[in-house]
DNA sequence: CATATTTACGACAAGTTTATCCTAATAATT
DNA sequence: AATTATTAGGATAAACTTGTCGTAAATATG
């Protein structure tokens, strides 16, 4: 469903989350380390959420990745994928028509449209705060 | 969401069924004529559909594809789809973690196993008949 | 200012999906 | 049997995604 790029963008964002809400910066070595995900490409996406103000980052000693409590209650998830994979999931016609509307559907228009707004909603009201509290309270996990 | 090889292959299915209900064959040529796929590649995808008995296909002259009326009738678009890309869409972790279930659960599990059967009942519930009915009648288009 | 630590970034490599090409197999017609 | 029309299938290529590596830039500290 979802790029290999996002599935480690979201997991290494909710982690930064979750320390964040410790007052506490991570390095990428932390991140991969507990999401499972490998180091230099996670950089690389990282580096996209920070040019698209997702995450902070900071260079030198000390420095590392961090979300602020704001960011983290207003960012959600359908921001990172957006922020990497582009609204490509989101527009587009499901049998790859390049028109496709109600008024000259594909022939999966109508029920295509219904669960892909479906998908978007979800991803719409899924916060990373709410993810990064599930995963503090030890109800969901990050790797495995 | 699908993959090219979907879609293509769910379009070549449409038009051959829509051109079964005329009782005629058609060609791979005639297919990706009116569907807008390239040639050999969509051939290979009805080779595998041929294998899983989604499709008829005949050699030599006055050959080519066909679809029973009942197959039409009981295919659906998720027998398609697991013909051609596997059961990875409807199982596995949104995240990609190697295990994850509801005692276990990533952060985003229940919101993505919800909207994800979603998805899964609308394609079982989406058979290749109902969708040539569309085509035949003008309301829907496979190609543009 | 030198050094150590960390992210940034571009070049490259590996893997997967998409697409093409060529030959073989099958079957209808003459 | 020869010819022609068609799908079957393997080899190869191109494009895209995923992943790695090395060096540069930034910054804190002594």
């Amino acid at each position: 469903m979802f790029s290999k790029a996002c599935e480690y963008g979201i997991k290494a964002i909710i982690y930064i989350a979750t320390q964040s809400l410790k007052q506490e910066r991570v390095k990428i070595g932390d991140i991969v380390e507990n999401v499972g995900s490998p180091e230099a490409f996670t950089a690389k996406i990282l580096g996209a959420l920070t040019k698209h103000n997702i995450v902070k980052s900071y260079t030198g000693p000390y420095g590392g990745f961090e979300i602020e409590r704001d960011s983290m209650k207003s960012i959600n998830v359908a921001d990172i994928v957006f922020a990497i994979d582009g609204e490509s999931i989101y527009n587009g016609c499901g049998l790859g028509l390049s028109e496709c509307n109600s008024a000259k559907p594909c022939p999966m228009h109508d029920k295509f449209v219904k669960v892909r707004s479906e998908l978007k909603k979800m991803l719409q009201t899924t916060s990373i705060y709410d993810l990064a509290q599930g995963v503090k309270s030890g109800r969901t996990i990050l790797i495995r």
